[in-house]
DNA sequence: GTAGCCTATGTTGACTTTCTACATAGGTCC
DNA sequence: GGACCTATGTAGAAAGTCAACATAGGCTAC
């Protein structure tokens, strides 16, 4: 599993990205996001749900509800342009970090990511 | 600047990497972080010296005092045994993070690191 | 028809972590 | 003596996280 720190490090910049393929809602980021970690990321809905409504607040995120035939309704959340742009800058710190881990760890691997 | 987040999942795995080279003492890797970083990440000392006694008390380092000529003295911190298998798995662990970012960023860097 | 489980969103209260500010102290430069 | 660098440390406030609880619709098995 990995470590709450880490875990939350790389949260706004997973769902930014989930979000960047289009929209989606707070119990399937839930689901996404421990497939995409095989597992090794699994949030709680105590905690994911007033992080999307912070990223609201912050107008990274805009949100509504959708009802859905047989099962409760859902609210969806989609990037607003500010939310791609800080989307962008997620992207480069988060390879700063890498270079500088390349730094210690080195051979430096290509994170170009572009 | 590295925001708070991604800064303190950075820390533990930068610490233990520094001092796996050899040891070190607090003031010091507060340079070096921000050496490293290129000013980017720039810890206080309100934030290292208390996480530095918290990796004491996990028995990842240990530490003994040196009287420095001309200078105050200083608390080297060296990696225990125990120090350096969790820098193992803070690799681990930061590669997993990678990955998961890769699905979303790709196309996948080399992330080997091996 | 009810018990158990899945989907779906939300809050509360306890706990942990982090940051700003402050405190101490030796040394150098001018 | 004043300003600044080296060096370690703590206290109190602020922020973030999590388990547990709450609500509610739907399905399956008995």
């Amino acid at each position: 599993m990995i470590p709450r720190a880490l875990a939350s490090a790389s949260l706004k910049p997973i769902i930014l990205s989930i979000l960047d393929e289009g929209e989606s809602y707070g119990y399937h980021l839930i689901q996404r996001i421990y497939d995409l970690s095989e597992g090794e990321m699994q949030w709680t809905t105590g905690t994911l749900y007033p992080f999307l409504h912070g990223l609201e607040n912050e107008g990274l995120v805009t949100s509504y509800w959708q009802d859905v035939e047989n099962a409760p309704r859902r609210k969806y959340y989609r990037l607003t342009p500010h939310g791609q742009a800080s989307l962008v800058d997620q992207k480069k710190q988060w390879m700063t970090v890498n270079r500088i881990l390349a730094k210690l760890w080195g051979p430096t691997p290509d994170l170009a990511w572009t």
